[in-house]
DNA sequence: TAATCATTCTAATATTTATTAGAATGTAAT
DNA sequence: ATTACATTCTAATAAATATTAGAATGATTA
């Protein structure tokens, strides 16, 4: 077998594919963005501050990888996660960095208002907490990306109507904020907001990915 | 916050530099190379087949995304893995890779000499075996990498060596033989001559980086 | 100390990839 | 049908990466 060679080359070729996609830091953005449920490519841009082109073009490569699948309704055309181990995926690039880079620590942590966040080993309290009733468990994302999934016992108030619904929040117990994970703002945004108001919020860095990835 | 793009980007291009580490074949290879072991530049560049002067770029791409660390000895500069998980991480893009991409399938088809690959949920069944005798499980990586690490009851014979050490075998008995991972193709030369000379022998993908990932 | 060796660094070029603009496609509304 | 709209495709350029060669480094051996 002389020709060992090329069929190795070919493997690591393929493999290489799934690497890419995720190299750049916009792609890394859109299949967080994916992570939360299907949305169009409209929005895609929008949300990952983009052009709509762009988009369109990083959304081609994740196709050509197979990392995503796409369904017309109307004038839109939706993206979605071709699987959950893509989420899972995303997951596991994002821990490794934080654990390996120095420089992606140190700008988490100037998104941690305060040394409030929760760690992955206080899961089964919170939900023991949240079961009770003892804690809220919010989510700040738009709702419909809590309707597509959310962690349990979550309540939905997306951060835009916050200030407008804080009525509805208790101000004698913790409530804990969620977003997208740990490098959507929105959670930080409505935990400083709560804590401003007379709450007492505290900040959870995972979003429905995270919290679905087992042994963290 | 007028800023949290500024910041966002800053997140997403520091993962980013993890993903570029697996975006490019030879680096890929370099990885899979690094799982059985730390190695020097030249064994790096002779088992990847390619030039030093790039195996050393290559590597140092690993190393400033600190996922490698070196240690001299002697004239020769050795590499290894900065922490199991990064292992863990080329186990989950191949998978995931094997998973998505067609044309991956079809070209580990071509390697699968029989049928005979086992599939992961054999796992136990094969352990309980190998531990009262009844399969031998062969290792068939060069004996550094074997005394690095190797599958629980695993007997070393490198490939090199196989054809000379045949009577260390049983002939009664079947021989699982497993490599580096799924694409190392010593154990698939392992088993076509062990099967030609009259042993009953079968393909292991999984190498040790492959069986210490969990969940699979 | 000089010579040798393995490896890295620097610089240059070849190849890819990212990004943008304009034309084309397919659907929905008028 | 015609128009508007969302998205993709094609083609062009700008930016980044892979690869190679030559000089430099740092440790070992003669």
């Amino acid at each position: 077998m002389k020709d060992a060679r090329k069929i190795k080359d070919l493997l690591y070729e393929q493999v290489a594919r799934i690497g890419k996609v995720f190299s750049s830091p916009k792609r890394l953005e859109l299949v967080e963005l994916l992570c939360q449920g299907e949305k169009s490519v409209e929005t895609l841009a929008h949300e990952a501050s983009i052009s709509v082109k762009l988009t369109s073009a990083h959304l081609r490569e994740l196709r050509a990888a197979h990392l995503v699948e796409t369904e017309r309704q109307g004038k839109n055309i939706y993206y979605r996660l071709a699987d959950k181990s893509v989420a899972d995926l995303w997951v596991q690039i994002h821990t490794l960095a934080e654990e390996r880079l120095i420089e992606l620590q140190m700008a988490l942590q100037k998104i941690a208002t305060q040394p409030h966040d929760l760690v992955p080993s206080d899961r089964e309290s919170l939900m023991k907490a949240a079961r009770k009733g003892e804690v809220v468990v919010l989510d700040v994302r738009p709702s419909e990306e809590y309707l597509t999934a959310h962690l349990p016992f979550a309540r939905s108030i997306p951060l835009e109507e916050l200030r407008k619904r804080l009525g509805e929040l208790p101000k004698d117990r913790a409530i804990v904020a969620y977003c997208r994970g740990p490098y959507c703002l929105m959670a930080a945004d409505a935990v400083a907001l709560l804590n401003g108001e007379g709450y007492s919020a505290i900040h959870l860095r995972d979003g429905v990915a995270e919290w679905a990835v087992t042994n963290r």
